[in-house]
DNA sequence: TCTCAGATGATCGACGCTTTCATAGCGTCA
DNA sequence: TGACGCTATGAAAGCGTCGATCATCTGAGA
């Protein structure tokens, strides 16, 4: 009822114990005669080497750490995916390990804890204060690679970021152009200092001579956004909102809704990350579309860089690109 | 450069290898003033027991092996995040495996891959066809359980489940009680057999001496949904619908609304999950609330059980529950 | 026929930790 | 006071695999 070993497959070949996993690795040529026997032997008994000692003896790991904030989140999870396929595909496996706050002992259990895996490396999803804290306490001699939105906290580790500040300047620019004396922010929460999305937007507004109006800052949680759209109903000035993620927006847009103000009609609303729902929306969210999938993709490359050459690579920057629906619009002529 | 191992530790702190292993383990009782000196040296050195050395020395694995057809969707991440969390509290590690489809050597190669890790236990989400086939192939000396909706495929396996088939005949139920002739179903895509909401949903529908009108079979995309809610327009007599989940019957609603009906004015529908953004569509989505976080503690604690008994517990049933918002009401009268 | 490569197979430690197993120390009781 | 039992500790033996080292066997060239 046990797992084969690597001697029980030797018994059965009838070959030495080193034969056998000369076959499995392909290091040294075995005549073709014993190779034949051996995977034989493999096949009939079910022989899996056994990982924990096979990364014991060769001192490599064989799994990839991902440190994220969060798991069920669109953003996070599309990462992880990205990552999860990269990893497969090389033959690493993926192990999740979740900091949910930033706090400094929380964080120190989460590493210590995956550290005691055989890790190859760590990915961190430094998307959030948790993540930022769990990057400045990666030990250094742990190949680790950063996947951020919007430039990262140490540049000392390679990364592949959203450049989220560029999308948002974009977003605000794109609104101002239509005509709005303003735009509002709906702020998704910061990652110690301010995020790249909220940089951008300011940066658009001082660009355009206005003085960005105060942050209203949120939660994840969409109902926040529904209470920051309810608060933006009562300004009559407020025509036109840049939210800090999709779920925010849709939470903005109902509490707008329910306010008595029409979308696009009075108010222009712009999420960020294009969920899946945002185009069902009535309207149809306009929305920054980011590929998390492929910023996956992407980190774990880095990674894989960082871990066959251990030297840090040049980052990686993507670029969102602004998907225009029905959410945005002209402000109503007064 | 090298992390210290535990013969550092012992050096140190002026005793023996296995001294400093059982004060680690707490397994057999050291003196005071040694494990003073111990834990010291610990600190000290920042010393990290290696996973792959312990778990082949104790034979027991660290970690728990998640295999999931997806990552990304709602039911999915939140059941992950509810195994991480309890998994985290135990002590052990998740590795995600994803199967992307039940093609028998997606499935294998991906058991393999997983199998190669130090692993204590397995915990399959049965939530899809390639759930299902993993299942099936999952050898027998790893203790696993499944987390199902509806009921599992493999009786021998101890699972924890939701129990779809009662929650979509409360549904349907529902729609008849409020006056509707008939219950539409647009259906996430089958796990070989019928899944339990669609089950249900016919079973509502028999008892009320209904003959269940055809399925419509749509993907896991909302999109799918949009185009069921266009077809479903299109018959007159469609004035209630139950969707697989809440991602198809916001692209059902989206549909039928683009396609001039009203909702719940001239169709009603549920859907199935409680997703986030269900309670901020326009109307407000009546739904099946799950706890799949919940779900998650549940099978963690189920294989915890298994790991520990060696025997299969009684599986675990859990019950969803209406939630009833806005999207629902009184067929018009004609 | 003998020697010397070249090609394979087998032997022998690591790797870092846990786990018997044996031993030294100490108190207890006859 | 000596035999006994108990506890804390150390020494040594694996756990399953890989890599380097050693042995052997083949065939070619002289």
């Amino acid at each position: 009822m046990k797992p084969p070993v690597i001697a029980d497959v030797a018994r059965v070949a009838g070959v030495s114990v080193p034969t056998v996993s000369r076959v499995l690795n392909g290091t040294v040529p075995v005549s073709a005669e014993r190779r034949e026997r051996v995977m034989a032997a493999v096949k009939k008994l079910g022989f899996r080497p056994n990982g924990a000692a096979r990364s014991l003896a060769s001192q490599a790991g064989s799994m990839i750490a991902v440190f994220a904030g969060n798991t069920t989140r669109y953003g996070y999870a599309a990462t992880i995916q990205g990552i999860e396929e990269a990893a497969r595909q090389a033959g690493y496996m993926v192990v999740i390990s979740v900091v949910e706050t930033a706090d400094g002992a929380t964080v120190e259990r989460a590493i210590d804890h995956a550290l005691g895996q055989p890790l190859a490396g760590a990915v961190v999803l430094e998307f959030d204060p948790p993540g930022v804290a769990a990057l400045a306490q990666m030990p250094s001699w742990l190949p680790a690679v950063a996947a951020a939105s919007g430039g990262s906290s140490d540049e000392a580790i390679s990364h592949a970021y959203m450049d989220d500040r560029h999308a948002a300047i974009q977003a605000t620019r794109y609104l101002l152009d239509l005509g709005h004396r303003t735009v509002h922010h709906v702020a998704i929460p910061s990652m110690g200092v301010e995020s790249a999305r909220m940089v951008g937007w300011r940066e658009a507004l001082r660009d355009a001579g206005i003085e960005p109006p105060p942050v209203i800052h949120a939660g994840w949680d969409p109902l926040a956004g529904y209470d920051a759209g309810v608060r933006l109903a009562r300004d009559d000035g407020a025509t036109a909102v840049l939210a800090g993620n999709d779920e925010l927006a849709i939470g903005v847009m109902k509490g707008l809704v329910d306010s008595g103000r029409s979308i696009p009609g009075d108010v222009s609303v712009i999420g960020f990350d294009d969920h899946p729902l945002s185009q069902l929306w009535v309207p149809p969210l306009t929305t920054v579309r980011q590929d998390f999938v492929g910023l996956g993709h992407q980190v774990f490359g880095l990674l894989v860089g960082r871990m066959e050459a251990g030297e840090p690579r040049p980052s990686v920057r993507m670029v969102p690109d602004l998907v225009v629906r029905q959410s945005t619009g002209r402000p109503a002529s007064r």
